[in-house]
Parts: structure tokens; sequence; C-alpha cells
DNA sequence: CAAACACTCTGGGGTTCAAAC
DNA sequence: GTTTGAACCCCAGAATGTTTG
């Protein structure tokens, strides 16, 4: 263990990415080093701590290693007992700088600037990866439709879903993360009519009409998220690739002969509970796009997307598909301020603003510069208005307070007192 | 060599579930 | 019965190193 400590000390002091493969790739041999990778960064296992819950204990030396205590911990449902059967084995620990790894590793960070992905470039599929096509920012990369044609649909605000049918015939679903959604028997009767070695992405939604898209979302949130059999929900298709491509990570069939593929195996078979969604507009006219994207908010929807028509399937982020939707902003009063974790440790982490008589957070959208100098200069700040990015005003079930949803600093205005929101 | 890409890290609201109070 | 904490769902954006054109 005392050489898997040097090695983490080692990757932590080197800033360069491919500097640190090569310390992998130099000790791809060490078995206990693999070991100590895969049981922090596999997403399978949970270990239930967190940095408040983790308070060694004093103790005496355990029988059992750090791998058995990790193995307890992720096969159980996790309580006081086990946590502190956790935190005494960590108290049993004399060496400091094994504690602190095993720290780590319970917190599932090693806080060594490399992840999953660094780590499997080293040992292929060493931590298991689930990975989607996810899309970018449209107003962020608009030239990357120039002259291409291009396909819009909606932008559905649910939850990702891909049914996954193998070379056997068995279906499971899954979340963008990889996690399975079990109770979905209202599915079983489609999915037996799908070939094998088919996967179909979408949007898991609630079959409900007439709801305001942001009412839709936490609906079906409710619905997808809790235990048991589901009820009413729909698959939203707009994707289909062999399994096989999945795994491989890519298909290369054009994306407007994949949407062909989905439409006709949806028309034929008739199927109850997925959808399909459909294609708003093919061409190449950019105007369009706003056109679109302003209906679909009079619409009350999220947005639209826009999908290029023959670009592959990635598993992966890719300019290939552009979300397009728009935000708001309100200049509100700060009340407070807060200090950050991690590396934002000794600076700002979050301000608090007033929205509607309730208390939001925004941490997102500070450069490390204005950290710096609103955390040491807090009286400049407090008391004053900044101008705050939005999706849209959110209710919670709980107590109906108004907030906002993906709150982001934009600026300060100094310029107002008053604070000023719809 | 600048731009684009890839990846990590920190921050948000809202929900469920299980355990703790 | 209510509160709390972990683990999810939806994310946005900054920083930094690497690759590309």
């Amino acid at each position: 263990m005392k050489e898997v400590i040097e090695i983490v000390q080692k990757l932590r002091n080197e800033s360069s990415t491919n500097g640190k493969i090569a310390i992998l790739q130099k000790n791809k041999d060490n078995e206990l080093l693999k070991k100590v990778l895969l049981y922090t960064y596999d997403p399978f296992k949970k270990y239930g701590m967190s940095e408040k819950s983790i308070n060694p204990i004093n103790s005496a030396n355990f029988t059992i290693d750090i791998f058995e205590l990790l193995d307890i911990l992720s096969s159980s449902n996790i309580n006081d007992s086990l946590r502190a059967t956790a935190n005494s084995f960590l108290g049993s620990i004399q060496n400091e700088n094994e504690m602190e790894l095993y720290k780590c590793i319970l917190l599932k960070d090693l806080r060594m600037g490399i992840n999953a992905k660094g780590i499997n470039k080293v040992w292929k599929d060493l931590i298991p990866q689930f990975n989607v096509m996810l899309a970018d920012k449209y107003f962020e990369k608009p030239q990357k439709v120039k002259g291409k044609e291009f396909i819009i649909t909606q932008k559905l605000d649910g939850c990702r879903f891909v049914l996954i049918k193998d070379e056997n015939g068995q279906v499971k679903y899954f979340t963008r993360q990889g996690q399975e959604i079990e109770g979905l028997v209202e599915f079983e009767e489609d999915s037996k009519k799908i070939p094998n070695n088919t996967v179909i992405d979408g949007e898991l939604l609630l079959n409900i009409e007439g709801l305001h898209s942001k009412d839709l979302y936490r609906e079906t949130m409710k619905e997808s998220r809790k235990k048991g059999v589901k009820h009413g929900l729909a698959l939203h298709a707009f994707d289909i690739l062999t399994f096989e491509e999945f795994k491989q990570g890519i298909s290369k069939t054009k994306c407007k002969e994949r949407k062909e593929q989905l439409s006709n195996l949806i028309s034929v078979h008739g199927f109850t509970n997925i959808i399909e969604v459909p294609i708003r507009y093919i061409g190449k006219d950019e105007s369009v796009i706003i056109k679109l994207l302003d209906e679909a908010i009079a619409n009350d929807e999220e947005g639209v997307m826009v999908n290029l028509s023959n670009a592959p399937y990635e598993c992966k982020r890719t300019s290939n598909i552009l979300k397009v939707k728009k935000f708001q902003d309100a200049d509100l009063k700060v009340l407070s301020i807060e200090e950050g974790e991690g590396k934002n440790k000794g600076t700002l982490g979050r301000i608090n603003v007033e929205y509607k008589n309730n208390t939001i957070g925004v941490g997102s959208g500070f450069s490390d510069e204005m950290r710096n100098e609103v955390y040491n200069n807090p009286n400049k700040y407090i008391g004053k208005i900044a101008k705050i990015q939005y999706f849209e005003e959110t209710t919670n079930s709980k107590d109906n307070k108004p907030s906002l949803r993906f709150p982001v600093f934009l600026e300060w205005r100094f310029d107002k007192c008053e604070p000023s929101y719809y």
C-alpha cells in the first residue's frame, strides 16, 4: 500500500494529463493500484459516506482490510452503525498517509486530476462507463450548422432514457448515468416486439396532456424515480443503433437514416409506450432555428434540438447535436456570501440572493479572480445588486416557495439599488 | 500558434428513500 | 410524524492541458 500512496502522490504533483497517464502506464502491472482505482471510481460502488460523516475514531486493529470494508458498505443499506465501523477502521490506521488514502476512497475521489476516462486509457474498460450522446449549446457554436443539412426536433424536458435489448433478447432500461430503471411493466409488450441487439435512445416523460413543461418535468421525475412499479410513462424516442455499436461508442449510420429506421420500427409495430419524436424541419435554412425556438417557447416547451443530418451517433458530448434554449435574467439583491469547498476553500463558493422572499444560492459564473475579490471584500458586495441568469422559475412541492432553475452569476449592477424581476 | 476539443472541478434546485430523531 | 443525509435527476460555467488545422 505504501507504493500505491507514493504513486497517488506523484499523480497529484503532476499537472500534465499525459504525464499522469505515463505514470499509470509505468505501473500498469501494479494490481493493488488497479484495485484502489476500481474501488474509488466504479460508479456502481457506493459507500454512503461524505465529508461530514467521516470522523475517524481511535480504535484497535481490524481483522478485515479496506476492500472488505468497502464491500460491506457497498452491499448494504448504509446506517450509522456501518458508518461507525468505517470511522473506527480509519481510526485504527496508524499511518497518516494511509488513512488519508482510505478516506479518499470512501469519498470516491483521490483528488489527483484524473478520473475514469483517463484511467480507462491505461486499463481499457477497468472502470465501468455508460455514455450516451450529449448535445453542445447552439448559441456557443452556431457556425456548426453553416451550409449543412440539419433536422430540428422538440427538446423534451424529462429523464434521459436508454432502452437496451441485447443479443439474447433481454431488455433493460437505463438513465443517462447508467442507472437501471426498474418496475416499467408497461413497457414489456412493446419491448417484446423490438428486435434483438437494439438500443433506442430517447426521453422518458409522463403521459399527461396540457401540463406546462416545468410541471411535466417535475411530475415525470417523481414517477420515474420512485421505487416499485411505475405507471403512465412513455419513451419519446429520437435515436436508434445496435447494441454492438453502442458498446463500441459509435454508429456510423447517418442521423437522417437512423431516424428513418426508428420511424419505420415504430410505425410497423404500433407501440403503446414508445412514441416517435417528430421531425419539425429538415433543411439548411438557419433562420428556421430561431423561428422554431420561439414557437416552442410560446408553446410552453423547453426549446429545440438541431441534429446534423449526416452525423454519426457518438457516445459523448458532440456539436453534431445542438440544444437551443432561452435563458432569462433578473437583478437580485445579495444577502450574504459563503466560502467554497475543495479548490474554492478560502475563496467564494456562492452568493445568496433574495428572490420573492426566498433565498437562492448562486455559485456558477464567477471567475477565480472575482471569487477572490468578493471573498476578500464582502462589504463591497453584500446588499448590492447582481444580474442572475436562470432558465425558469421553479416551485418545490414541500413549501411552494418560488426559486430559480440553473442560476448563474452574470455581472454586478452597481448602477442599481433595487432588485427587479417578473 | 491560435482555435477547438477533452476533461475535471465547483457550483445550483428538486426529488425519493431510508435512517435517525 | 418530521428531519436529515445520500444519491439521483435536471444542469451551467471556468480552468487547464491536449490536439487539430
